[in-house]
RNA sequence: GCCAAUGUAGCUCAGGGGUAGAGCACUUCCUUGGUAAGGAAGAGGUCAUGGGUUCAAAUCCCAUCAUUGGCUCCA
């Protein structure tokens, strides 16, 4: 007999022998036809695998995120026997389980183009084979016997993955009449798959390299219940409603010309409207915490951007320089405004007691992003970034990467992003020439961020590899309504560009040091910022910043002077007011300002004119009755206190 | 940059080798209506661009450009 032990601390004996599945079936009958793997002190593993010693075990259902992977990776299995059976000759890459489904890149025979019609049958197909219930089945196998299998079968690429594998870890999952090379875990059988939907097709590099063979990449999602799938679907068909690049025409905010250039938007006066309030509420923050603004041009000399380090790691993928006619010197759009912001430190000698100094600007710059990487506001080739640098003493470091994150944080409780995440990027050790700078200082950089990012209790996770090639950072990734993550704020620390640029400031002692830089960007750059806060909300921006706060409806045309008075009160007490004049019915009117997603509805008719009054609507909501207008103004008042209070 | 799909009116889209279509938006007229679409008429398009095939191309073929979904990249 053995000992399991269960997550709530519950202990029973069983068997020696014993899987998940039989354990979840003396549990309940129910719960053994929802476990689709489990964990094995801490190792996952195949719910049909023997325990054979005493363990902590946890079993995992579709609700689980380990068991959505094995379920998905399974079902990337079965996807790739009904491939097979398709498009004989078919060869695979790699076709794992991601967060939401799963994908397979495939090698398709003969120069086959497989298209969104093809997704049908390959559904179909998956399903029948679903339906065989056949038993998935794992199996441990020598590297020869491995290599001889898909050596046989033609497979070039699993022979590849099985080399670079070490003998004695390698083991093959097999259902029905397909085997592929997989470390598992997986589901018990295909029947537990009732839904399934094949998603896009992309192509995709072979292991990642672009040097290399493009294969087809097929994403698909499956459930083991339809009524998940329709729930999902729904969910993505909501997620296109808030598409950024949708809002952004219907409320006219944005605007791409082909004629100005890809990448470069255009904000609409609306847009331009919300940005400069987005921008002077940052400013009176950084006000606050001793920010002082500076402005610097758009393009600077080469020699700026060869001192900085930047010309000699991007500057082949940067657009290219600018001759002046007469001299030929040449200039780089700005694509950084770091190298400025260290300019204007050095513009006259600084003593520790002048420290920190903080330089802000709202800089526009430029970076050629290649072509197909273009995306709506989210990544473009010209972005202004909510930039500010802060020169310190390497005393001061800690201290101020924490007031930073303070501000981080408190932007991010203003717009609503609770669910946020951070992420520290380190240095890839093993990787040393890709970064610039000297190892001391890239330790005590590295360790500031990590003291203050504990200090201030975040929650961060650690990416080795991931750092700025001048520094170590701290980054925020926010989860918009949907849950899907976006990177905004960034605090990034640099020993390297004071070098560059012989920053220093007189000591105490009366020697020349060598200050610290610290990069930040709590929104990261305008752009990005306002498409993710145009998802987060769906358009339903908070009334301090939405560009018009109310709208006046008249019953009749006979009360359009009257509207317009009242217009003119609220504008007069800054409260952002339209009025809907056209010759429409009230109905009308008001289904319009709805769309246009106008927090107040102001409806004025008779009764409201007599009394000076409004009847007031809330955008989502119903009538909430009628108040005087000064009424109204101090509702509005109110309302924008509470949202921008700390 | 690479792979694939797409490109028809301001917007959303249907159509398809032989008069260019719808809904919304727009203009004018009627209507003056109390909480999510009142009615009528009108205007609006070199069917992305350039070539080719054809008696005839918006439709078929090729190229280019752009958009979309991915891949690679991201100071």
């Amino acid at each position: 007999m053995i000992k399991i032990t269960f997550p709530d601390g519950a202990i029973r004996e069983y068997q020696s022998g014993i899987t998940g599945l039989d354990i979840a079936q003396s549990i309940s009958g129910r719960l053994a036809q929802e476990v689709v793997a489990i964990s094995v002190n801490g190792d996952l593993i195949d719910a049909t695998r023997p325990i054979i010693t005493d363990s902590i075990v946890k079993l995992h259902t579709f609700e689980e995120k380990e068991g959505k992977h094995a379920f998905w990776h399974t079902s990337a299995h079965v996807m790739a026997e009904a491939l097979e059976a398709l498009f004989p000759g078919i060869k695979f890459g790699i076709g794992p389980a991601i967060e939401n489904g799963f994908y397979y890149d495939v090698d398709m025979p003969n120069d086959t183009v497989l298209t969104d019609k093809d997704f049908q049958k390959i559904e179909e197909k998956i399903l029948e084979i679903s339906r065989g219930k056949h038993k998935v089945i794992r199996k441990e196998v020598p590297k020869s016997e491995a290599l001889d299998f898909y050596t046989k079968k033609g497979d070039e690429y699993k022979v590849e993955l099985i080399t670079d594998l070490e003998d004695g870890t390698i083991t093959f999952y097999s259902q029905n009449n397909f085997t592929d090379l997989c470390r598992g875990p997986h589901i018990p059988d295909t029947s537990y798959i009732k839904a399934v939907k094949i998603l896009s097709i992309a192509g995709a590099y072979w292991r990642g390299d672009e040097k290399r063979k493009q294969l087809t990449r097929i994403y698909g999602i499956t459930f083991p219940k339809k009524k998940l799938l329709d729930e999902y679907l729904i969910m993505l068909e909501e997620a296109k409603k808030r598409d950024h690049r949708k809002i952004g025409k219907e409320l006219e905010l944005f605007y791409f010309s082909e004629k100005v250039g890809l990448g470069l938007p255009l904000w609409l006066p609306r847009g331009a409207m919300l940005r400069e309030r987005l921008e002077n509420f940052l400013k009176k923050v950084q006000k606050e915490y001793g920010y002082e603004p500076v402005i610097s041009p758009h393009i600077g000399q080469k020699l700026l951007y060869v001192t900085s380090g930047h010309y000699e790691k991007y500057g082949k993928d940067s657009f290219q320089p600018i001759h002046t006619p007469a001299e030929d010197e040449e200039f780089l759009l700005k694509p950084m405004n770091c190298p400025h912001h260290c300019e204007i430190y050095k513009c006259k000698p600084r003593s520790y007691k002048d420290l920190p100094v903080r330089f802000a600007e709202f800089g526009t710059v430029y970076r050629y992003e290649q072509s197909g990487e273009l995306h709506g506001l989210t990544r473009v080739r010209g972005f202004t970034q909510d930039d500010a640098h802060i020169f310190c003493t390497p005393d001061q470091l800690k201290d101020e990467f924490k007031k930073v994150i303070d501000i981080v944080l408190y932007v991010f409780k203003t717009f609503g992003f609770e669910g946020f995440t951070t992420q520290i990027s380190l240095r890839d050790p093993n990787n040393k020439e890709k970064y610039i700078g000297t190892d001391e200082n890239w330790k005590k950089a590295e360790q500031a961020i990590i003291e203050a990012a504990a200090e201030k209790e975040l929650k961060t996770k650690v990416e080795l590899g991931e750092a700025a090639f001048y520094g170590p950072k701290l980054d925020f990734m926010v989860k918009d309504a949907l849950g899907r993550s976006w990177q905004l704020g960034t605090i990034q620390v640099d020993y390297n560009l004071p070098e560059r640029f012989e920053l220093e400031y007189t000591g105490a002692d009366n020697q020349k040091h060598r200050p610290v830089m610290i990069h930040r960007a709590p929104f990261g750059s305008m752009e990005r910022f306002v498409a993710v806060l145009i998802e987060h909300t769906a358009g339903k921006f908070p009334l301090w910043l939405t560009p018009d706060q109310a709208i006046i409806l008249p019953i009749s045309e006979k009360f359009n002077n009257f509207a317009k008075k009242v217009a003119n009160v609220l504008n007069i007490s800054d409260i952002r007011t339209l009025i809907d004049d056209r010759n429409e019915k009230i109905g009308r009117k008001i289904r319009d300002a709805e769309l246009k997603r106008i927090p107040y509805m102001l409806i004025v008719g008779e009764k409201e004119e007599a009394e000076n009054a409004v009847s007031v609507r809330r955008q989502g909501q119903n009538d909430i009755g009628g108040m005087p207008v000064d009424a109204f103004i101090k509702l509005i008042n109110e309302e924008v206190n509470q949202e921008l209070k700390k």
